[in-house]
RNA sequence: GCGCCCAUAGCUCAGCCGGAUAGAGCAUCUGCCUUCUAAGCAGAGGGUCCCAGGUUCGAGUCCUGGUGGGCGUGCCA
């Protein structure tokens, strides 16, 4: 519909003799009801460039534009200079018909976007995901399905850091608490880590092999911690759902001699220089306040050295777009790596990095202190035991990802009307109660018939939400901005609901009931559609 | 100190390229179930959009400078 009226607008325009560009043509849903369904400022943008009123241009403007009353059903001019479009209702209910024949493409884009890949949660395989990582799990899951909506073919990929210090910590760790199970006293300076976890990791090594492992080196202990931290980290992705295409080792970046390539780049183009035992990064050059570490005096590389790696190696597999999903924590690492794989003659441009802000919790308006030092730490897995999995994928996606997130437990754990995602739910699922009742009556619907006999002003309200759906997922998708989805199906929640209590669905009128009927099932297709995308069930009960 | 993010109703937050009278949920108050799920609907009250300048027909939105908070600023990731 905004293409359809942007093109007559420019017709219109260019008859009255006034040139624009079709893409400046800005169309908006106005706040106010009253003011139709779409506007466009346009007369109020051209003033200057016209040395004209606004109210004079918008006066031309409407005098040449050709109207088709099948689409459109008034043009006015109001305040300052808006022209606002109302549809016409027939149009309104024929499109919202077509949802039934679309049905679970209804929203989608035809694939032509390209390739995408996006790498996120990546969290080190040191311990199991913490309610924090939460966040960015489910961020990220709901943007590649959004992706994959609006016409992406999506690569969901972990980063594995399986290499690097903190697995020497880990492997420790894990030794120390294997000699514990054993019996020996453990020496506190090696564990690192304080979770009980570990312990149980020793105790498993001790139930498979017993005292065979006591002078094993290192190696053993890493790769113990490693497997068994990947499966339980796998473990809580699966239960939200979540499932990565690619787990990108980075010790594969070691053994292909990958990291040793890009060093040597690096020395060749004089971007990086030995001091004090290190090796450094002119990361100044590139615009940073003062150069980085990429080689320890150990020996060790740093996190961005696999990092640039690892991000060349993306971008030699060609995708379209490449994105990276990190917490505001993770904030300082990006600029230097992204800055690194430019400098080495690579393409960085359609690389997007999405930061969020950090989570907090909230239990009966108590915050809830983590503290990894004391090994007091909420886990992902708790988080799901206590609230559900809808709770969490919901909750985590709710609110913009530059903003900070209180997420509230007690009312996450709620089924009352308090709680928003049962609120979404329960439109769903009292949809489905209607339908069942319905068919106890003898009706059976097919995908045929219309919305032409519904003039109700909140079944035509209703319809105009449904026909959003396709713009939301579009804009989301173009602007990252994926809490726009769950609000927006709240508010087809709220119109659905708003319909059921104006309107009695099954009646003794048979023709009007099979229409009504076929409205609730075009809802539960648009709530069925953006549960989908939002990764939450679906319930036919509640 | 410097960098990024944030500041909108009592609370948690929306507000897509700058648009018309700034919104939602919760909380508070008032109505609505013999009829398809009341986990619902309707209504009321509640605002210095942090402050000060600037840009223009128009600023919650853009710019500058402050104030307050979060996260960084490691040879951790």
């Amino acid at each position: 519909m905004k293409e359809y009226l942007r093109e007559r607008i420019h017709a219109a325009l260019t008859a009255a003799g006034v040139s624009v560009e079709p893409a400046s043509i800005q169309l908006e849903a106005p706040n106010q009801p009253e003011h139709g369904d779409l506007a466009t400022n346009v007369a109020m943008t051209l003033a200057k460039q016209e040395k004209k009123n606004p109210r004079q241009i918008a006066t031309e403007l409407v005098e040449h534009f050709q109207r088709d009353d099948e689409k459109i059903a008034a043009v006015e001019i109001a305040g300052p200079g808006f022209i606002n479009f109302r549809f016409a209702d027939g149009y309104v209910k024929d499109e919202a018909f077509r949802i039934l024949k679309e049905a679970g493409n209804y929203g989608k884009t035809a694939d032509s976007s390209g390739r995408v890949n996006v790498e996120w949660v990546s969290a080190n395989p040191t311990g199991p995901l913490h309610a924090g990582h939460g966040r960015q799990v489910c961020i990220g899951a709901t943007l590649c399905n959004l992706l994959e909506w609006t016409g992406w073919d999506v690569t969901r990929e972990y980063y594995f850091n399986n290499a690097g210090n903190q697995m020497n910590n880990l492997a420790e760790t894990v030794r120390e608490r294997y000699l514990e199970a054993l019996g020996d006293a453990p020496d506190e300076e090696k564990v690192h880590y304080v979770g009980d976890y570990v312990k149980e990791i020793g105790r498993g090594i001790v139930e498979e092999h017993g005292e065979a492992k006591r002078d094993a080196a290192l190696d053993f202990f890493r790769g113990e911690g490693e497997k068994w931290c990947f499966a339980h980290i796998t473990r809580t992705l699966d239960k939200l759902g979540v499932k990565h295409d690619v787990f990108f080792n980075e010790d594969a970046l070691y053994k292909e001699g990958k990291i040793d390539a890009v060093l040597q780049q690096f020395k060749e183009k004089d971007l990086s220089y030995e001091q004090e035992g290190a090796t450094w990064l002119r990361t100044t050059a590139f615009g940073t306040d003062k150069d980085r570490v990429i080689v320890k005096s150990t020996g060790e590389p740093t996190y961005r050295l696999p990092d640039i790696a690892y991000h060349i190696e993306k971008v030699q597999r060609g995708y379209d777009k490449i994105i990276d999903i990190f917490g505001a924590d993770h904030m300082a690492a990006y600029p230097d790596v992204i800055a690194g794989v430019k400098a080495l003659g690579h393409e960085t441009g359609h690389i997007d990095v999405i930061i969020h802000q950090m989570v907090s919790f909230v239990n009966e308006g108590e915050s809830v202190k983590m503290s990894k030092r004391s090994g007091n730490v909420y886990y992902l897995n708790d988080l799901i035991d206590d609230v559900g999995v809808d709770a969490v994928r919901y909750f985590f996606i709710m609110r913009g990802v530059n903003t900070h997130l209180e997420f509230d437990i007690k009312l996450a754990q709620e089924q009352s009307e308090k709680n928003p995602v049962y609120y979404l739910q329960y439109a769903h699922a009292r949809i489905a109660s209607i339908l069942r009742f319905a068919a106890d009556e003898g009706f059976s619907l097919t995908d045929e018939g219309s919305f032409s006999n519904l003039d109700h002003q909140s079944e035509i309200e209703l319809m105009k939400k449904l026909l959003d759906f396709p713009g939301v997922l579009e804009m989301s998708a173009r602007n990252y901005e994926i809490h726009h989805i769950g609000n927006y199906l709240n508010e087809v929640a709220t119109a659905f609901h708003k319909f059921y209590h104006d309107c009695r669905v099954v009646t003794e009128d048979k023709e009007l009931s099979r229409s009504r009927l076929q409205l609730c099932r075009a809802v539960q297709q648009v709530l069925r559609n953006g549960f989908a995308v939002l990764g939450i069930s679906a319930p036919e009960k509640m």
